[in-house]
This record gives C-alpha cells, structure tokens and sequence, in this order.
DNA sequence: ACGATGAAAATGGTATACCACTAGCCTTCA
DNA sequence: TGAAGGCTAGTGGTATACCATTTTCATCGT
C-alpha cells in the first residue's frame, strides 16, 4: 500500500498517476464511503500535493467510474448498487468465459502447471481459513487466466471491472462463509483447463461468477429480488429458465 | 460536429468534458494523424482555453485509450496496431454475443420492429451506395443492439472500445467493396432476432465481426502475418465451418 | 569533417491566484 | 412565527506563472 509520503517527494514523473493510484487504492479498499465528497484542497492539503495533479486524478478515477464528477459539486466516490454489481459480474462473466476459451487453445503445459500451483495455493489459505490470502490468491487466478489469453485488450476491459468490484468482492468475501462450494467451483474449473476443454472451462467459470456475485448482490441489497437475467449463466442454454422479466 | 466556437464560450458547466468531446471526435474521425503530437500551448490556444483544462481533458482521452501520454513528452493520439484491432474486435464480438443472447430473451416486440426498420433503412443505403449512411446505420444498429441488452455496463464497455475503433471501421469502411456479404450476414442475424434464436444470433453477430474485422486488419497492414489465435471465431463452434483461417 | 558536449529554447508538470457557482444561514417582511 | 430573499463563506473551474526535463542546434575539439 501507497503511503502519503510515498507521494510528493521526488517530482520524478506522474504525479498524477501516484495521485490516482493511491485514491484508487483506497477507494478500492474501501477507506472512503460510497458518497463521501472528495474536496479538493482538503484532500490536496493531506497529500502534500497541489489542486492541479489532484484534479486530473480525479478525472482519471472518474473515468474508470470510481468517483463521480457533479458539475459544479465536485467528486464523490461513486456508490455501487446491487443492480450495477450484477450487470459488471455478468460482463466479467463473458470476459473471463472467452479468456478462458482462449488459454485451452494457448496457454502451454508450464502456464498450466502454474495456474495449478496457484491454485494448491490458495487451497492452502482456503484449509487454513486464512482469508486475506485466499482472497488474494483467488484474484490473482482469475487475473492470470486472463492475462494467459493472450488478449490486451480483454485484459484491460477485465482490470477495468475488476477494479470497480475489488472493493464490493473484498467486503464479500469477509462476510460469505460458503467458501466451500467456491473451492469445488475451482476444482472444475482447473479440471477443464488441465483437460483443454474450453468449452467446459468457460462454462465452468462463468457459473463460479454468477453464484459468487449474485450471492454477494443479495448480501448487500437482502430485499433485491433474485429473479433477474442479467446474473451469469451457462452461455447457450436454450430455454433452461424463463427470463423472469424484469423492465 | 462540434465546432471551436462551440467551445469556450459559455463557461456553464463542464469545459473540459467540451474539449475533450471536441479532441474525441477530432481523433476518432481521423483528423489527427496516428503517432501525432498534440502539443499543449499550441491547441490550447487553437481551442481558446487555457492549459488547464485541455490537460485534463487529454488524461480522460488517455484513460479512454485515444491518446498516449508519454513521460514528459506530452499527448500523441495512440496508434492503433493491427494486432490491436484484432484484439479489440474479439472483445467486441464477444461483447456482441452477449448482448444478443440477452436482446433475444428481454427485447419486445417493437424493440425487434424498430431493429427491422433500421435494417431496410441501412438496405437502402446500400443498394444506392450511400457508404456515409450505410456507415451510420450499420453503427446504430449494433448499438441499439447492445443498448437492449438493457446491461449498461455491457453498453458501456461496448462504446469504449467502438471509439477506439470507430476511425479504423471508417476508413475500412471506405476502402471495403464487400458490403455484399456484411449485408447477407445482417441478413442472417435480423431472421435469428426475428426467431430469438439466441444462440444462433449470437454467432452470427460474432462471425460477422470476425469477418468485417479481419478484412480491414488485413488491409490496413498487408504484411501482418496472420498467424494468431486472437481474432473472432464463433464461441462454441464445434465445427461448423472453418473460422475462414485467419489464423 | 564528424562527433560529442553544452547551452538555449520549447514543452510538460506543478503550484497558485482569481473567478463563478452553489449552498447554508441570517435577516426581514408579511 | 414562518417563509422568502439576499448575503456570505466555501468549493470547483479556469487561467497564468514558474520550475523541471528534454531536445535540438551550434560550437569546439579531436
């Protein structure tokens, strides 16, 4: 983690980009509420840096939908409805779903090998209860299988959802005790990737989103209605539950 | 278009969300060439604003991935690779995908009306020759396509990677004689709408970017080897037809 | 004559000052 | 006493001035 004093001393190159990612790190963290007004001079003073750099971080973080930019107000960090979680994990859902795709067809035995390990890693945390590593470790897969795919600008559009639940899955997963289905979901998940069934994996992978986030939509907001199409589920089914329409 | 004076006249609310609309559709309407520098007190005073703002609207062109901010060398308006373009329209048709398989099961029945009507209309422009309609229509339609998905996050990954696009797709647009074959695919994917055969849209939406995609990748840089796995094949394919090899 | 080094000009980065808008509070009038 | 309007303080938006870095051109030395 970046410290203020990390910030403003050697005027090297990109201010701003330290500016931003250390607000973006405590917003992600969930140091400031969904909400809270980010004053500038206040917030300038505290990190020892000028208006100027603050601003156009400001406008970095909102751009990648972190904060909100009220004309004339200010920024706010953003909040993240219910209804917003669902509609990024189903997009995450769809990334992840093709990425997986992708690294049956690419990944070599060794790139294999390491997601493996990776994941005894986590199994490890997971035995032990430790959640601060479980958790890491957990996004740490995900973000490899990604990167694994070859694709930059899947991987961008991937970070860039990532970012915007980081904050919503760490406070998930401190309060979700059902690791256990979880840990099953990624034994299938490596399953189909040690056996380079891509259609399999994805499919895999993409019904792991959909109960991690949905379980996590209903902690969150209790009174939001389950019946909802835009929660991850198998790509092709042809008619497995009526669309329960919402709109 | 926006024009300059359009810009800094009324200081109302939100200069920097003006010059960087401004700067976007300059960018992405090519006038500014590939690799360009964007000198800041030169464009500023163009623009008649100062410094300020026009810096911080180059950082949300930057974070949109238009332009480069390169260390202590200011803003050049990014080039686009081949390899970019085909890894961003893989994104793309999956996005694509997605949406429709959403749109078959939420949109209603006039929403698929409204879709046929912008079908004849892009049809019409074809059999006259209207590339600059035919151009707009084909645009609109996959928008409204993915707008109906009625997932916004969905939508808004979808525009970001359509602006980085959307001059590369012009000038292909331009060059390409084969709108016959893109016509008999929108064919293909408005009769599987008109069905809500979503999976069967799905693919065809996905081919049909495949194909349009790779044409101007090929044609932008001719001596791209075509040796990679990124580019759009239909998800699920179980040999169906070979993925036109581009790969 | 060619290359290297240094100085100057240009460009980006940062800080600060000034202006405009918004909001909250106080006063005044009904 | 309550509501309405204006005034004031605070906050964001914009402009400009200053500093650091980089690049280029010229000059000097080999």
């Amino acid at each position: 983690m970046t410290s203020l004093d990390d910030i403003a001393q050697t005027s090297q190159q990109g201010l701003v980009t330290k500016v931003a990612s250390y607000l973006r790190e405590h917003i992600v963290m969930d140091h400031f509420q969904p909400g809270q007004r980010l004053p500038e001079r206040t917030l300038a003073e505290e990190l020892q840096v000028s208006r100027t750099p603050l601003r156009e971080a400001l406008k970095i973080l909102a751009s990648e939908g972190l904060v909100e930019i009220l004309p004339n107000r200010g920024a706010v960090v953003s909040d993240v409805s219910p209804l917003d979680v669902k509609e990024k994990a189903y997009v995450l859902s769809v990334l992840e779903q093709a990425a997986a795709e992708l690294v049956c067809e690419k990944a070599t035995d060794r790139d294999i090998t390491e997601l493996q390990a990776l994941h005894y890693e986590m199994k490890a945390a997971f035995i032990r209860g430790d959640r601060q590593n479980y958790f890491r470790i957990n996004q740490e897969i995900h973000d490899r299988i990604v990167a694994l795919s070859g694709n930059r600008s899947l991987r961008e559009m991937h970070g860039y959802l990532c970012r915007q639940l980081y904050r919503v899955r760490y406070l998930s997963n401190e309060k979700s005790e059902k690791w256990t289905t979880a840990m099953a979901e990624h034994e299938a998940i490596m399953a189909a990737l040690e056996a380079r069934d891509a259609t399999r994996m994805g499919q895999e992978l993409r019904n792991h989103l959909g109960k991690t986030w949905f379980k996590f939509a209903a902690n969150e907001n209790p009174d939001a209605q389950p019946s909802d199409q835009t929660d991850a589920k198998p790509t092709k089914q042809t008619k497995e539950s009526p669309p329960a329409d919402e709109q």
